[in-house]
DNA sequence: ACTATATGCATAAGAAACTGATGTATGAAA
DNA sequence: TTTCATACATCAGTTTCTTATGCATATAGT
C-alpha cells in the first residue's frame, strides 16, 4: 500500500490478535502472515515489528521462547495471561475507533459495521 | 476515548473530509463536530488539529478566510481543488486500510464491510 | 471580585510510533 | 558471486501525537 502511516496505533493489536488465533508465532512469521493476509498491501516492517514485540514482552503481555530451526534461531512470542486479556480490550477499543470512525466519515449511517 | 491513539494518520482524513461536506469549517468548530458525532469519544486536541489545518494549507489542499464574528476571529477552511482531490484518495486510502485490518483480524469474513 | 467555562487562535517540549538504512548470520538459487 | 529468502536486531531521523501554556473575549456562577 502506498500510504502505510494509517497502521500507527494499530499495530500492537494487530499481533496481539494475531498470537489469540495462533498461539505461538515469530517475528518474521508475522511479517508474512500480515503480507498474505492483506494481498501484499500492509507490509509489517522490522524496524516497526521488533521494537514493538520487545515493548509487549517488557510490558508482560507476551512471553518468549527460543528455538533452532534449521540452523536458524527462532524466537517465538505468546500470550501471557494479561496479554490475552489485553488482546479483548485493545480488540474493543478497535472496534469503538472504526465505529466512530464512520460516524464521522459516513454522513447518513445506518449502524451497522462488522470489524 | 480512553486510548485515542489509533487517531494517528486518520486525522488529516477526517479533516478533509468534514470540509468536504460542510464547504468551511474553523478550526473549534471542527473539534466540535467529532465530539459531537461521536459522543465525546473522540477529542481532536488543539495541539494535534492546528498544526494538522497548517500543514494541510502549506500543501496547498485547504485556503483559509480570516473572519470577525462577535469580536472574535475565526479562521474558515475550505477546499481548495487539490484538496477536493486528495479527499476521494484519502478515503480509498482509509476504507483499504479498514478493510485490510478486517482481513487480518476478522479469521472467516465475508467481504463485507461499509466505510 | 474572582473563578470557571466557553469560544477561538496558536506554539512548544516531550513522547510515541513509525520509516528506511544498516548490521549479523545461514542457506539456496541464479 | 550476487541476489534472494529466512531470521534476528538496532538506530538516526521523521511524523504525529499529548499536554501545557499563552493570548484574547464573553458569560455564568459563587
Amino acid at each position: 500500500m502506498s500510504n502505510n502511516n494509517l497502521i500507527k496505533g494499530s499495530l500492537q493489536t494487530i499481533i496481539l490478535k494475531l498470537l489469540e488465533e495462533n498461539e505461538r508465532m515469530y517475528g518474521y512469521e508475522i511479517t508474512q502472515r500480515v503480507k498474505e493476509l492483506t494481498a501484499g498491501e500492509i507490509k509489517i516492517t522490522e524496524g516497526a515489528l521488533y521494537p514493538a514485540l520487545h515493548k509487549l514482552e517488557a510490558e508482560g503481555l507476551l512471553s518468549t521462547e527460543i528455538q533452532q530451526v534449521d540452523n536458524r534461531v527462532r524466537k517465538y512470542y505468546s500470550l501471557t495471561k494479561d496479554g490475552q486479556k489485553e488482546v479483548h480490550s485493545k480488540m474493543s477499543e478497535l472496534q469503538s475507533f472504526v465505529e466512530n470512525l464512520q460516524r464521522i466519515i459516513n454522513p447518513g449511517l445506518k449502524p451497522d459495521f462488522s470489524l
